[in-house]
RNA sequence: GAGCACGUAGCUCAGGGGCAGAGCACUUGCUUGACGUGCAAGGGGUCGCAGGUUCAAUUCCUGCCGUGCUCACCA
């Protein structure tokens, strides 16, 4: 073995072991224990984020730890055709020949798009490979896939029929830029430096008369049909009924009443444009007033207005309505304002609200169950605030508008009749077939051209993936999934769709559990993006770092509800801790003698104290990492695992070994050599979903070895995925033993502190006095009088036997007293000093403990065990306090 | 305006009614035969502030201050 890990040489090579080992396969077997996941789908234009890599790690660790728990296991990947976004890079292409999509035609477009997705569309399914991820990929759907488009138009059609789907002309938020409707979701709102524009409208038949409104929008004026005032509000009540003059236009718009308008605000008096605000749209419609669009969809203004603005780009229209509005006197003055404005969230352009016919879902409808199933708690979020925050949603729901004036999705199912009439169906044929039963003859009938949202799509994924609407042997042994893994940024978009979609044609949530995972960030705490050039790539890491490196500082930094912060420092950290394990190996591998590992379990009888130590920490450890990974802690797990085995296994058990194994008793040999290899395979496959390859490639090395281990650990399984995950074991459990290592833990810790205080060379074998008046730590000191000497590195050590009579320095730990002689080294004034700060913590802990225990109200309220504990801390304080004094009456004597 | 989080060591963050923790950084020492991507020892905290509940509060409750996110409104 190399003395470094090196990633790179590794990662390779084990991906290809894992894929033509079929490792990545789900199979159906009649076991009850089932767990699936459906990925999130990437978009496939994209490429690997530290967002997916955050994702993916997660989901692996789940898939592996349930595989090596013998679940029957399946992971979905696929990627999502991600409409807008992919038609844009594709159109965005075409521009730089200086070709639009019209040049090419609907379907010559088209073609092209699935051109490009074939060539470039694997690059993030090829990058997840890289981060270790092992999903079935015989599974990978892609949402355009024919069966996943079968289940789209088949939900199409239900929810039409059901009235759940319906047409409607209302205002929508148009893109101008990219000339398609979008979702409330899809708009951004963004804070803005603008002005209010306070403009005068005469009264009609009143010269010098007139009624003042403000407005952020100017120029929507040309699209007034009314101004509005508050029904209680006196300044403006004589003015109601009659008619004022649009200034420019020269129209007589009525002033009305309606509660919308606010005294408060602005002048009171509000403009109604109900073709392009939303609420001036539900003022229109409760006042019947007319509504005049004044907006093409490329946002250029044309219709019912003068002549001389038609034609003019929105903002254009803009300068030249407030140059007219001043030269004609109306302007009364301008305000600056800071005010929010809606913006696409993909093309960046400013969002008007536009009066089209656009497809909508009644979601309203589907939250009832989609509410209702979590707050029964058939789906969990993890953690569980982000359910407030799903409920507030839900209660606040709009319908949702699911077409798109685009050309790269699911195309509506739905055609036209010559005379307008509405028909929907899955394919043209059933189409025909109605409009034919409809009309009584043969009719041309028109495609509706839109396609749907991509959420559309993605929010049947967990159960369109697995073959519905055909009735398939996946679908009934893995939906529901077991767990979602997701960010909070499509919690809506994405999650309560496919609650919504899911209940509604499954019968049943689509997961069980949602685990929603935090944004990674930068150093700073500052979202990662291009444009502010912090991102780290994924890749980058794995290559500098390797992926194992990447996944634990991942598993690592995902505490629940928090976002992380990720820096190379900490992913360095993670590396060395791969070295570190790479190391420990080495170890064991040096000292291995193939023939001295048992092929059967170890006789607990034979077990040193630090061998039921370090199995009572592992098994310890195991029962933790255990709860912790259930619980979707992973945080916890991973920090118990780098605890065990950085802190226990290698800093101490690997240390301690090493009397037993350079020693002359063969049969302690043979025994530390079982517990260092068991304890050490046991670690890796505990570690294995957190860090799959170092830990397939170190069980490798172990099974050309040719030991031969018991079945249980696992040594014969083809690959260390196919073993089974370590369960704690009672059996191995030593209390007693353990604290009888901590004690000496204490002890040594205790020495070398002093050794270095006193500025001891490491080398150095002094002498050390350990004395304790309890007869039980005197037993456990002497048994493990060979740690003590060699992990302090001690020249002698005599327990409780007379001090020698000359300098020395002391110090008390867990009650036993260490007094070390140091002759000539001694600084008298110095450890005076420190043992006077020990004795005034040790004075102050045993005050407060004393009053405690005085306290009556403690002792006659407080559980029995934290009496008993305090009175176990009353003695040790002391015990301690007493030592110390002696030991500072003999110092000032000498 | 509404909702949700978060304020703990220099930094990043765990924790949790009963003696405050980790990683990094810092200081000191170390060619100990797995590892300097290492070993050993150490310093460092009014747990945001103020009340309340409790035998006991950093932890639970209320208020305040500060930070962040989401949604809504903005004539």
């Amino acid at each position: 073995m190399e003395k470094s890990y090196d990633p790179a040489e590794v990662e390779g090579r084990i991906y290809d072991f894992w894929i033509s080992s079929g490792l990545h396969q789900s199979e159906i077997t009649d076991s009850a224990k089932v767990f699936s996941i459906v990925i999130p789908p990437p978009n496939v234009t994209g490429s690997l984020h530290i967002g997916h890599a955050l994702n993916s790690t997660i989901q692996d660790i789940l898939i592996r730890y349930k595989r090596m728990k013998d679940f029957d296991v399946l992971w979905v990947p696929g990627t999502d055709h991600a409409g807008i976004a992919t038609q844009m890079m594709v159109e965005k292409d075409l521009a730089s020949e200086g070709l639009t999509k019209n040049d090419l035609g609907r379907d010559k477009f088209l073609e092209r798009i699935w051109q490009w997705k074939e060539t470039s569309g694997s690059r993030i399914t090829e990058q997840l490979k890289r981060l270790g991820a092992l999903p079935d990929w015989e599974m990978e759907r892609f949402t355009l896939d024919e069966g996943l488009s079968e289940a789209v138009r088949k939900v199409f059609v239900d929810l039409y029929s059901q009235g759940l789907i319906y047409k409607d002309k209302r205002l929508v938020n148009w893109d101008p830029e990219l000339r398609t409707a979008i979702s409330d979701l899809e708009v951004e709102q963004r804070e803005t430096q603008g002005n209010y524009w306070h403009i005068r409208y005469p009264i009609e038949g009143d010269d010098g008369l007139s009624i003042t409104v403000a407005t952020t929008r100017p120029e929507t004026m040309l699209g007034d049909t009314a101004v509005a005032v508050h029904p209680n509000d006196p300044r403006y009540s004589a003015l109601v009924g009659r008619n004022a003059v649009l200034p420019l236009v020269g129209r007589k718009i009525p002033v009305i009443v309606d509660e919308y308008s606010d005294p408060e605000k602005g002048t009171g008096a509000v403009k109604i444009t109900p073709g392009h605000d939303f609420n001036d749209f539900e003022v229109g419609k409760r006042n019947d007033l007319d509504i005049i669009n004044i907006l093409d969809e490329r946002g250029y203004v044309e219709g019912d207005v003068p002549e001389k603005y038609s034609g003019l780009e929105r903002f254009e229209a803009r300068k030249a309505v407030i140059e007219d509005l001043e030269d004609g006197g109306f302007l009364v003055k301008v305000e600056q304002t800071v005010h929010t404005v809606p913006y696409g969230d993909r093309s960046g352009a400013i969002v008007e609200p536009w009066l089209t016919d656009q497809w909508y879902v009644n979601a309203v409808e589907l939250a009832v169950q989609a509410t209702s199933c979590v707050e029964r708690g058939d789906i969990r979020f993890h953690p569980k605030f982000w359910e407030s925050t799903y409920f507030e949603w839900m209660k606040n729901i709009e319908p949702w508008c699911i077409s798109r004036q685009l050309w790269w999705g699911h195309r509506i199912p739905a055609w036209y009749g010559p005379d307008g009439e509405i028909f929907v169906a899955t394919n043209e044929h059933e189409a025909i077939a109605c409009a034919e039963k409809h009309y009584g003859e043969e009719v041309t009938l028109v495609r509706d051209p839109d396609v749907l949202d991509t959420w559309f799509s993605s929010g049947l994924w967990p159960f369109s993936t697995l073959g519905w609407p055909q009735d398939t042997e996946e679908l009934g042994h893995y939906y529901p999934t077991s767990c979602l893994v997701t960010g909070f940024d499509i919690i809506f978009f994405w999650v309560a769709r496919m609650i919504m979609l899911g209940l509604k044609f499954m019968g049943d949530v689509p997961f069980k559990d949602v685990y929603v995972h935090g944004l990674i960030r930068d150093a700073k705490g500052r979202k990662m993006s291009k444009t502010t050039g912090n991102v780290i790539d994924p890749i980058d890491v794995i290559e500098k770092y390797g992926a194992d490196a990447l996944r634990f500082s991942l598993a690592a930094l995902a505490a629940q509800g928090r976002d992380i912060k990720l820096t190379f420092p900490v992913i360095e950290g993670y590396r060395n801790f791969m070295n570190k394990i790479w190391n420990a190996t080495r170890f064991v591998f040096m000292n291995l003698e193939p023939g001295l590992v048992y092929d059967s379990d170890v006789d607990n009888s034979h077990l040193s104290v630090p061998d039921r130590w370090i199995l009572t920490r592992l098994n310890v450890t195991l029962g933790e990492v255990e709860g912790f990974i259930e619980n979707y802690e992973f945080d916890k797990a991973s920090q118990a695992l780098y605890h065990f085995i950085w802190d226990d296994y290698c800093d101490w058990y690997l240390e301690i070994s090493k009397f037993s194994l350079y020693g002359e008793d063969d049969e302690s040999k043979k025994t530390t050599l079982n517990v260092l290899v068991r304890v050490l395979l046991r670690s890796l496959r505990a570690l294995h979903p957190f860090a799959p390859y170092i830990t397939e490639e170190i069980f490798r090395i172990f099974g050309e070895k040719g030991i031969n281990l018991p079945e249980s650990e696992g040594l014969s399984s083809k690959s260390i995925l196919d073993a089974q995950y370590p369960t704690p074991s009672g059996a191995e459990m030593f209390k007693d033993e353990s604290e009888q290592v901590e004690l000496i833990k204490g002890v040594v810790t205790g020495i070398r502190n002093l050794r270095a205080t006193m500025g001891v060379h490491p080398s150095e074998k002094v002498l050390v006095h350990l004395n304790s008046e309890n007869d039980e730590v005197e037993n456990i000191l002497r048994g493990n009088l060979e740690i003590i000497l060699g992990m302090a590195s001690l020249g002698d050590c005599i327990v409780c036997g007379e001090d020698s009579p000359g300098k020395a320095v002391s110090e008390i730990v867990s009650g036993v007293e260490i007094v070390m002689p140091v002759e000539n080294l001694l600084d008298l004034e110095k450890e005076i000093s420190r043992l006077s700060k020990d004795l005034a913590k040790v004075s102050q802990d045993l005050k407060k403990t004393e009053s405690k225990l005085a306290n009556r109200d403690f002792i006659d309220r407080a559980p029995e065990d934290v009496v008993e504990k305090e009175k176990g801390k009353l003695e040790e304080f002391q015990n301690h306090k007493k030592k110390l004094e002696e030991i500072l009456k003999k110092l000032s004597v000498v």
